[in-house]
DNA sequence: TATTGTTATACTCTATAACTATA
DNA sequence: TATAGTTATAGAGTATAACAATA
């Protein structure tokens, strides 16, 4: 390795990403979003489940006999992927599909007490997940990145829109 | 469709994600971070390159001749994957390859006249996309979420972080 | 033997659309 | 004819590892 004298290596070992993409909010959400992803990945692991599960059963536990394409539309899913997702979670045992009697096209989907049971579980494995990758932050700075992250999602993924203004409202109010 | 009574509709016919979901900022991050790849991805067709052949650039301005190996390394990308952007970026005359001399197992890559020409253009749609995205948010919002960004970063994506804090500080002084 | 760059392979995701059964 | 769910297929993207040249 031509080792006589050592360079002096002025340029940092650790190899840097230039400071212009750091200097990007995009750049550091899509490399963020692909952390958070990776991170839930693997504590999902230990429970058989992909966090597109839990976000299935999730739906499921506001309001149960959702029929298929409500929840692929309420999670952005696509209706081919979702019929995957819902026969593993049926193969666990952990939601049932049945005919809907008046429109036999229809599935509706329920959780089953499993279902429940494993909901509990993963509730507390995404809490421990999300405390541990905010944990940079304070309680107040979690608040404010959230909100912040609320408003672009709004914009950007209009699904997150808690509340449609009232037409006769000022839609400012929303935000 | 079964039309004489339209059924009240409580429930909103726009789709809403669930609360519980929309309430997490890793969620929110995914699916920001998946939404900023997509409007970067759909600006930059216009230009013929990828996102990623504009952050290779980007890292040969600031450094001309740097080794494949770095490049990969600074911005985290896999090897065998970098070599088919160098040939795409070289194919394109922007870049240009070269054996290093001292070791001829590596290529020195520089930036040629219309690699910087390209890269002009490519920060100014980077600006804009940036712009557009944050769009929702004022100046003071933008830098507030920058910095509480980069705080994540610096713990989760390790290349982000500036500077090394030097070995005799206090390690938690630098967040 | 270890490292740089290259190539080949395989695997995961996802997007598309054809297909059925019901309406 | 249109819709809900299903299935099959193809494509992009990514990860892995085998390989040749050089140290």
């Amino acid at each position: 390795m031509n080792a006589t004298i050592p360079h002096t290596t002025p340029t940092p070992k650790a190899a840097r990403l230039p400071e212009e993409l750091v200097a990007s909010s995009t750049f550091l959400l899509k490399r963020l979003g692909f952390a958070a992803k990776e991170q839930s990945l693997a504590a999902y692991e230990q429970t058989g489940v992909h966090p597109y599960h839990h976000a299935i059963l999730i739906v499921l536990d506001e309001r149960s006999h959702e029929t298929q394409g409500s929840i692929a539309d309420a999670l952005g899913y696509d209706r081919g992927q979702l019929v995957g997702l819902l026969d593993e979670l049926e193969e666990k045992g952990l939601v049932q599909r049945r005919r809907d009697p008046n429109d036999r096209r229809r599935h509706l989907v329920t959780l089953t007490p499993e279902g429940t049971k494993m909901l509990r579980r993963l509730r507390a494995l995404a809490t421990e997940v999300e405390s541990d990758f905010l944990s940079p932050l304070t309680d107040i700075e979690r608040a404010q990145l959230h909100g912040l992250l609320f408003r672009l999602a709004e914009k950007h993924e209009p699904r997150c829109a808690l509340s449609v203004p009232p037409p006769d409202a000022p839609s400012d109010a929303a935000g």
